[in-house]
DNA sequence: AATGAATGAGCATTCATTCAT
DNA sequence: TATGAATGAATGCTCATTCAT
């Protein structure tokens, strides 16, 4: 399953790469405006409150332009995490490649679960909280990219109990999922707290508490 | 003028509070009705795409008796929240009162979250889905019950940590909140799995986790 | 200022009191009380600004009483306006009886005018401001009371006219409606001005002005 | 004040017609559209009565299309007010400009009033009828145009005075009122009446009453 | 007569989307 | 491609009126 996943992935981004290399640079950037334009809209009012021609304007645009490159409004969104999320699971399977130890795997994925949610406010918000705003889009969510990414932890964890460092009376998925969990909930918080302060020394919270839960120790 | 007002209010109190005890059953039957009906068509639709005639439908009320009840759509959210947040607080205390070992009390709070959420399916989609779709309700939402929850869960652990069951170099909130997440994460797949399954045995697999990770032993 | 409303509701009982006393006092009363409430409100708020609710409020009674004694809430604009003209108008005939000269006759009428509006100053907002927010009312309002109103100021000048005391070159009923339009502008002035000044004494502006205007010397 | 006002006004009609010339005529054909449906509207069914769907389908557009020249209804009837005002008083200080004689002025004033008035049947409505339909418009009202309009009037009579030509013993903005009160009834009544006759000859009976009545012989 | 909870028609305004230029 | 004026469907909320008690 992995694997299908991993291939799938790849002829998507193929697939992606040769209608991004094959269109004149001014139409990507005018895309990637618009989808940064709307990622910083979406943070601030929220998806819903959001008007389409604050994003225009946010991008330097006409109205009627964001519909030269997006269906819909609703599409945008789609795109933000498309791009979010492609570009994730994809530097973590680079970050992963030259890791064997699947204690240092989890470690790296938590880091740069933090570090990359960390580093840009607005998208962490557009997926921490409005990508959850409608059970549609959370299918959707799911269905995607979401489920690699689960997939990813959840084979580190099963190759942990094959080489017996990790506990095998803990079932992959939901240690995967409470994984994931603990690190998205962290990142909710920040996102949410009037106090600034750095998110990613928190990874390193969430493996103390999770590595030992799940060592065969 | 005065003497009368008095008269007057004292008729009016004693009108009011025979009405309300022959009544009282239908006024909190219907504002009952709208929040249930409410529950329903927002876990189906989302928030912002259901609409109040449709909460009044469900309800089978008019339209405009939901405003007898609410002041606007948003308190009817705010509602299902205040009013669920609080039956939950509230037994989570009763049941967490008999019980002295954190341990024990941490098993008490994943199972009754588990057992809760799992129990109306609506209630938990509207708590998982719709009440994350605006940052403005997230922060309502933060700053009222949600942090009382968390706090219950920090307490739990600074006691463990002084009976010297739980590790202390783990920090007692940051550890609550990972507690949170991984329930909270399991409540969401749930929600948004096509299978349907207990959620309540999931509770197990998180204590399992992570009463080992924060053993002192 | 409660001393005058008694004296002030009993005239007006006076005056009404052919169709009154055959109901119960408590049914005038109420009746009363409503058109007095709403007199107030509808100078407040406007007309259409004003709920029945606010009137059911200011009235002390509830909202559905109001309907039992008055059909509509346009019905008690109407009501406002024929019970304040049936007085005005039976006032001014009885004050005019005992008059001849048709010089008197209009000082009799300006006075009154002025005096009756200037002492309401609710009644007058009304008068002036919201029984012309519709050309639907104002056609009625001129129908009924009005046009009583501008006959006898009409046929008071015709009179002078026989007496020789006014000039014959100008058309009575075009003088009736010059000698209302310049009274009824200093009341609209008088209401909308922010200063508070008697209005009584304007009057005499009108009559110096337009008496030796229709002179027939 | 008059000076000033007069300044303004001119600075007012620049800027105005700058605007004007720059947009292409669609723009300002739409708002004038507009504006004309909206007299017709108002002046049938009353502000209060008429929705902004009425006036969109009289001007033929959407109706979102009248949010794109106008902030509200209110904003509406506030430029129908504002736009005729304008002209009235632009044109009024045009014609009397090349007057010396008060009473010529007073005559001119008068002749305006009634054939601007008279010209245009659903402008007058509105002007006599739902610009009083709330204190609030009232106050703006009187406060606006309206003090500019009664202003000329006073400053003209002060003249006659000056000259001998009217009596010392009456109040100049007193005299302007009951002038204006005058011409104004006659429009009213001009407009509530069912038979149709021209407006424009009644301005003469006020002009031979007021101005033998203000005559200093 | 009196109440006031319930009704439901009614409407200003918004905004995603289209399309003529 | 790009524009932005125009569209018109969609909806939360109000409030005059009714009616069961």
């Amino acid at each position: 399953m992995n694997g299908d996943s991993f291939i799938c992935i790849c002829i998507f981004n193929m697939a992606r790469s040769t209608q991004t290399l094959s269109r004149p640079r001014s139409v990507t950037d005018k895309r990637s405006a618009i989808l940064k334009a709307a990622t910083k809209v979406f943070a601030q009012k929220g998806f819903f409150n959001s008007k389409v021609a604050d994003i225009a304007e946010k991008a330097k645009i006409a109205d009627g332009t964001v519909y030269l490159y997006f269906k819909s409004k609703d599409e945008i969104l789609h795109s933000i995490f498309d791009r979010a999320m492609e570009a994730f699971i994809s530097e973590g399977k680079t970050q992963l490649a030259d890791l064997k130890d699947p204690i240092e795997k989890l470690r790296r994925i938590a880091e740069l679960h933090h570090s990359r949610l960390g580093s840009d406010r607005n998208l962490a918000v557009v997926f921490q909280v409005e990508l959850r705003g409608s059970t549609k889009f959370m299918r959707e969510f799911s269905a995607a990219g979401f489920a690699d990414y689960l997939n990813i932890i959840r084979k580190t964890i099963e190759e942990g109990q094959k080489a017996k460092i990790f506990r095998k009376d803990i079932k992959p998925i939901i240690a995967a999922k409470i994984f994931y969990g603990a690190l998205d909930e962290l990142v909710t918080n920040w996102i949410l707290s009037k106090k600034r302060y750095p998110l990613a020394p928190m990874a390193d919270e969430v493996l103390k508490i999770f590595l030992k839960g799940i060592s065969a120790k």
